[in-house]
DNA sequence: CATCAATATTGACAAGTATCGATATAGCCG
DNA sequence: CGGCTATATCGATACTTGTCAATATTGATG
């Protein structure tokens, strides 16, 4: 409502975050995909990828490189895009942290414990 | 362009598409990563994690849980969230697969040789 | 310089969505 | 039952975003 008087603001300047929201599109995934197959593409290489304008490939292009995806080089009259292994990297390290403390399905608990860690839920887990 | 007559769609049903939409906000990776860190949290629990209302963790959770995220159990009154096994697996498998491909650097390359393991990229990157 | 191909930029628009407040459900407990 | 707490749902709203068409830019070539 009157968050900070703009609105209700989601953007953020995570890296984490833009390399999570540039990935999360069908798209550029299928853009990524194609440039972890190939190695290197040249932007117009991605017109059978996804079937979208060029203007707008173009965009994801942009999106990718702003969120450190990947790097483009020039090439005379064309660019070639490929992955920078900084961002699998992250991408890698992302994932291994949530794998880290997620070991501990909540259904394999006993009766009513759970995760003590820190301390108990709210009010604490024991109904009674 | 005319699409299919409805509209500029990106929705996706694509599961990996999900998931990684479901990951890629501020607030729902961060849910995540106290999930990753305490194993299993009461839906009250999500307080002090994000500065949002509690409809709006409401909201996240049942993101979460529909792009296959987390898991649910009702405890009594509250109800304990916790990160399902296999999302965090395909989470790894997604960065594999990208991985896979991206370890040939364009900038590594020779002078014009790029990724010719299907066909040049388009009209032949010689040109002329 | 004129032309052509590959890219990028701009402006517009529709659909998606994060958030809120208010209200409704559901499970305990006295 | 009545009240309390934790969650979910609803409706509204503003911001974000994916896409397009049109146009501009850039590099190579004749």
């Amino acid at each position: 409502m009157f968050v900070d008087t703009i609105s209700a603001m989601k953007r953020s300047t995570d890296p984490d975050i833009l390399l999570l929201q540039a990935a999360a599109d069908p798209t550029r995934l299928a853009m990524l995909r194609q440039l972890s197959a190939q190695g290197a593409v040249c932007g117009c290489g991605f017109d059978e990828c996804c079937s979208v304008g060029q203007s707008t490939i173009s965009h994801h292009l942009r999106c990718l490189r702003t969120a450190g995806w990947v790097t483009s080089e020039r090439r005379g009259t064309w660019i070639y895009y490929s992955i920078r292994p900084e961002a699998l990297a992250r991408f890698h390290e992302l994932a291994d942290q949530l794998h880290a403390g997620a070991a501990r399905p909540a259904s394999a608990l006993g009766p009513l414990i759970i995760a003590t860690d820190t301390a108990a839920p709210r009010p604490l887990p024991l109904p009674r």
